[in-house]
DNA sequence: CTTTGTTATAACCATAACGGTTATAACAAG
DNA sequence: CTTGTTATAACCGTTATGGTTATAACAAAG
């Protein structure tokens, strides 16, 4: 990965939109915001519908959240969009030389390290909610 | 993305080898330690090369660092390997709509946040050295 | 000068993620 | 029954990735 897939900032997108307007946000709506195919938009909406972060209905237009937008965290929507790999940011090579020292240890020393720097930004991305980006939707 | 390249990893383990054991560190016996093609090593230590943390020279067997194992930090590596695109970890969705006040304002109000979350993980990537690596590969 | 072991790099390939697109089915309300 | 919607499968072009082969250039030893 050269860089975390627009779902994230999509559905981020998607939320405000929701947040903001509940009454026309139809697939087609937010998709005419978001400058995409409607299609792209169902799909994250099933994505923060399976999280528990929407409410959608086949076939009834609109949808809403299911939380308040200050109980929304940016960690619960890069969680539900599902946008790394088994929760880990750092993928690492596999099966190094376990007769080296160096290719017995690395794999848990890097393990460790790298997932003390991945905490730290999905730490941060916790402290900010839904509640204080659509306040800056003027 | 779903997740971070190998090539962090690999660099890694790469300068690890150099530090511990700088005599015989060819492409050949690191690409034996790391468990793959020698020239996916020698692409990333032309890399770590141009980043001015390894000298190599066309020729010659075995490399060296070029700053003390406690002066390269995972920080460093993580930047010398181009593992993301443009220094932004987190891709936005491009040309919103600006007639609607989301469209119009996310891109901004994402950009600060994420870039935030982006940093903290930097951050911690740079409080990390190769030296207390090697400490651990006993 | 030639041989040997190396670095450097281009080229190609299979795999997978991504985002867009079309098509089809199912649903709800008027 | 019609209309507008959600849901989802299927396909496609683009790109990153990591492995592989091949070729050129270089340096040291003989």
């Amino acid at each position: 990965m050269k860089q975390i897939s627009t779902r994230f900032s999509i559905a981020v997108h998607i939320l405000s939109l929701i947040a903001v307007s509940p009454g026309d946000c139809t697939g087609d709506y937010i998709a005419g915001s978001v400058n995409t195919n409607p299609v792209v938009v169902r799909r994250i909406m099933g994505m923060l519908k399976k999280a528990g972060l929407v409410d959608v209905r086949p076939g009834v237009g609109g949808a809403s959240l299911r939380k308040r937008p200050d109980e929304i965290t940016l960690l619960n929507v890069y969680r539900a969009v599902d946008v790394i790999e088994g929760n880990q940011l750092f993928r690492l090579h596999e099966a190094p030389n376990p007769v080296c020292p160096v290719g017995r240890n690395i794999e848990s020393v890097l393990q460790s390290e790298l997932k003390e720097a991945q905490t730290a930004m999905e730490q941060r991305l916790s402290q900010t909610h839904l509640g204080q980006l659509i306040e800056r939707f003027t």
